[in-house]
DNA sequence: CGCCTTTGACCTGCGC
DNA sequence: GCGCAGGTCAAAGGCG
């Protein structure tokens, strides 16, 4: 699919309310133009913005993408989409052969300011080329129709699990937050399920996420955001608790139920599926990630979610710091990968220099 | 005991 | 008003 293609692929995803194809198509331009070009990937100070707004606009009005400050905007389906390379570079490579995986995340996140726009630039179809929007929100935020704020994020994700056709669970690259799953229902026209996911951080913490798959990539992961953490990040271990506990057991009996039972059905859990990508997967990424990429110290494992490490970022807002970063002297980071003994909570470690 | 996931039931918003 | 789909609740069960 060339970049016209696919630019009209995102258009046409956006007209359709299908907001995961939205993102997923946005990113999925920029990294085929990205590896087509072999272009090398510019600072990340250049943020990636794919923004959707009302439902209403979608019905006024035909796609339109902006071309602006490295921003993609959809006009179209009720919600913001924000596509952060830093999100993206966090995430990036995530069940890709580690030595593609910086590769990945330069792409990830540089492709998409870099060309995604250019893409729309260079078609004649019904798109066209914005001024540059208007300030956006801080946060990368958005007010829905029910005046609540979301924020959304695609990032790569894992394979599907061939055993859990249409099953469950997500391996989610973290954010740093504790989530605690409350629901998970069966998306109409998705073949992928829905997670609900509440903080944990903190009892009257009103932040919530939503996870799912994108319908026409399995290989992007939609994460909805929605509402502020009221409280500092979870900088103590005991915050976690109960995590690794409860899920990697979770997980290895889970499996051993898998494997010893004939029935497909008995292993539609997600807790299964997080668990055995997330034990597979972790010890990798410690093995090699470089020596800054550690945890702090030895009573930080893998497994228990503690120890914490954003070195330069104030435990108050994700996004507000991403935001921040954006325009602080180009900062660099030097890593990003994922921790965490279970699949809704991992750590990534940022350097800002 | 406190944490987790799972899952069916219930609630709510929206289009017709 | 009705039905559908999405979102949330809460009980059940499991773990260290």
């Amino acid at each position: 699919m060339d970049m016209k293609e696919q630019a009209n692929a995102a258009a046409t995803a956006a007209r359709e309310g299908d907001l995961a194809d939205v993102v997923a198509r946005a990113n999925a331009m920029a990294y085929s133009t990205g590896a087509r070009r072999q272009a090398p990937p510019p600072p990340p100070s250049a943020a990636a913005r794919v923004m959707i707004p009302y439902e209403e606009e979608r019905q006024r009005r035909p796609a339109n993408v902006a071309c602006g400050g490295g921003e993609v905007t959809f006009e179209a389906p009720p919600s913001t989409v924000v596509v952060d390379p830093y999100l993206l570079a966090a995430a990036g490579g995530y069940g890709l052969p580690q030595q593609h995986q910086h590769q990945h995340q330069q792409l990830l996140a540089f492709q998409i300011s870099e060309h995604a726009c250019c893409a729309a630039a260079d078609s004649d179809d019904p798109m066209r080329i914005s001024p540059p929007p208007p300030q956006p929100a801080p946060h990368h935020q958005m007010i829905t129709r029910k005046n609540d704020v979301r924020k959304v994020v695609c990032i790569p994700a894992p394979p599907v699990m061939s055993n859990r056709a249409g099953g469950g669970g997500e391996v989610i690259p973290s954010d740093l937050w504790a989530w605690r799953k409350y629901g998970q229902k069966p998306i109409k026209g998705s073949p992928y399920p829905r997670g609900y996911y509440r903080c944990s951080s903190s009892k009257g913490c009103l932040a919530r996420k939503q996870v799912e798959r994108s319908r026409s990539d399995p290989n992007m992961l939609v994460i909805t955001y929605t509402a502020e953490h009221n409280h500092p990040w979870p900088m103590q271990r005991n915050v976690l608790a109960g995590y690794a506990r409860a899920h990697t057991h979770a997980a290895a009996k889970k499996q051993q139920k898998i494997s010893s039972s004939s029935s497909a059905d008995n292993a539609a859990s997600s807790s299964s599926i997080n668990s055995f990508h997330v034990e597979q997967i972790n010890p990798i990424c410690v093995d090699q990630l470089p020596v800054s990429c550690k945890m702090p110290d030895s009573t930080a494992t893998a497994g228990d979610g503690g120890g914490l490490l954003f070195e330069g970022i104030q435990p108050d807002e994700v996004f507000a710091e991403l935001e921040e970063l954006e325009t602080h002297n180009n900062p660099v980071m030097t890593s990003a990968n994922v921790y965490g003994s279970r699949g809704v909570s991992s750590n990534y470690e940022w350097h800002k220099f």
